[in-house]
DNA sequence: TTTTTGCTGTTTGCAGACAATCGGGTTGTC
DNA sequence: GACAACCCGATTGTCTGCAAACAGCAAAAA
């Protein structure tokens, strides 16, 4: 008899674990806009469930720095200046090279087998042209880059910027051309790796944020981000 | 007649706010051992609030990786393991660095004159050798370092990463003749602000980590952390 | 026009209630 | 005595009602 599915029970997440889920997807998805005002009583009857859930996943959520509150005014989505968004890219790319380097010297066989995966992955999704596609191939691949770097810290707060990242509300992808360099840097980030070579992973990460943090920052100089109310 | 105290009711914070900081301090503070569980209730009465207020620092604690939460068991203070605080320094170490750098790259003038002023008032803790006077200047010292770094990201990190330091119940001060030593390193690191040589500030912290980190692994490994229950 | 006053919507916090769940002890069986 | 099934107390997870505090705004007063 083959194995029932052990899963059958998925359940397990609490509601407020759903509710937080909930409420990143709509931020990142850009269904709450930056700078809108989050009402309680509104999300509530929105998911469907209690004040209490509601209100520890916005807690949750405030800890992540997704969304502010302000005293007697409740929660806002976050809204990122043009400066906090520099910081961002150059910490990002801080981490990121570390993470790239740790790979490298300590990832086993099998982490840079699964690397090369993700990235012939997105490289099939950069061909199909599915936005959504191309959005989780990157989540793959940077996940497993951060599993290979061995260092839950690091993975922790660079999960934490990457959602923060889509404040912005605007992927670096959609810049004409910029997939296709995209493609190349990270092909490129995944042979160092697996040739072991810890500090040209490591340059190349780096470089391949800088890059990005350039894109988004010119358009974000050009184009400021748009904000609810 | 003299002014009649305005600020009777500074009670601009949040409730939610003064029992995260009661309970972080519990912690730091080795009142709550790792491992010890949280009974809510408990610290309802403990504290004199109401399960909301509490339930929602709980919350905000777990995301800073401060306690542990369990499905239906509750939480717990975090424990650390030997693995981990490994990574923890390792990861602050390049944080450090970072900060130290862009410090002494982009702080102003008025800062490294605040951050001076850290160090001889850490110098004159050091010599009084009471504790509390040391740790607040140290703490000061960081603080400083982190606001001069220009990047909240970085601060946010750090500050998360120094409370977590504090599960290890052990700071590596209490080490004979480490004291003395980290006096003189970080006197050091401000002297290479001062002179706004970046790399060698940055070599400096990474160093000062390493060192503080060689120190408190090889305690733990003789001295596994005690945990309650 | 400027200041004061009061209203309203919203957050904040408390208390009580109930279901779900977990751990441990007890009971029953072999 | 060993082991499994079962039950029970404790605790969390969640919901709801209620009171107080506060911010923002609009109307009233100067």
């Amino acid at each position: 008899m083959g194995t029932i599915d052990l899963q059958i029970r998925r359940q397990n997440a609490s509601l407020r674990i759903l509710v937080e889920d909930k409420l990143r997807q709509a931020i990142s998805s850009g269904r709450f806009k930056p700078g809108q005002r989050l009402v309680e009583r509104e999300l509530c009857e929105l998911i469907g469930v209690g004040r209490t859930s509601v209100r520890e996943a916005l807690r949750q959520l405030e800890a992540e720095g997704l969304i502010t509150s302000y005293p007697h005014r409740g929660p806002v989505v976050s809204t990122i200046s043009y400066e906090e968004a520099r910081q961002l890219y150059s910490v990002r790319a801080l981490l990121e090279s570390f993470a790239g380097q740790e790979f490298a010297e300590n990832g086993s066989n099998e982490e840079i087998v699964a690397l090369l995966e993700t990235v012939e992955a997105f490289e099939a999704a950069a061909k199909s042209g599915s936005g959504t596609r191309i959005i989780e191939a990157k989540t793959a691949f940077y996940d497993c880059l951060m599993t290979g770097s061995k260092n839950v810290f690091v993975k922790q707060m660079l999960t934490s910027l990457h959602n923060r990242v889509t404040l912005l509300r605007m992927t670096s992808m959609t810049q004409p051309g910029r997939l296709q360099n995209s493609v190349f840097e990270i092909r490129e980030i995944a042979a160092a790796i697996a040739l072991r070579d810890g500090d040209r992973a490591a340059a190349l990460c780096k470089r391949h944020i800088e890059i990005a943090a350039k894109v988004a920052l010119d358009y974000l100089s050009k184009n400021p981000v748009e904000t609810s109310e």
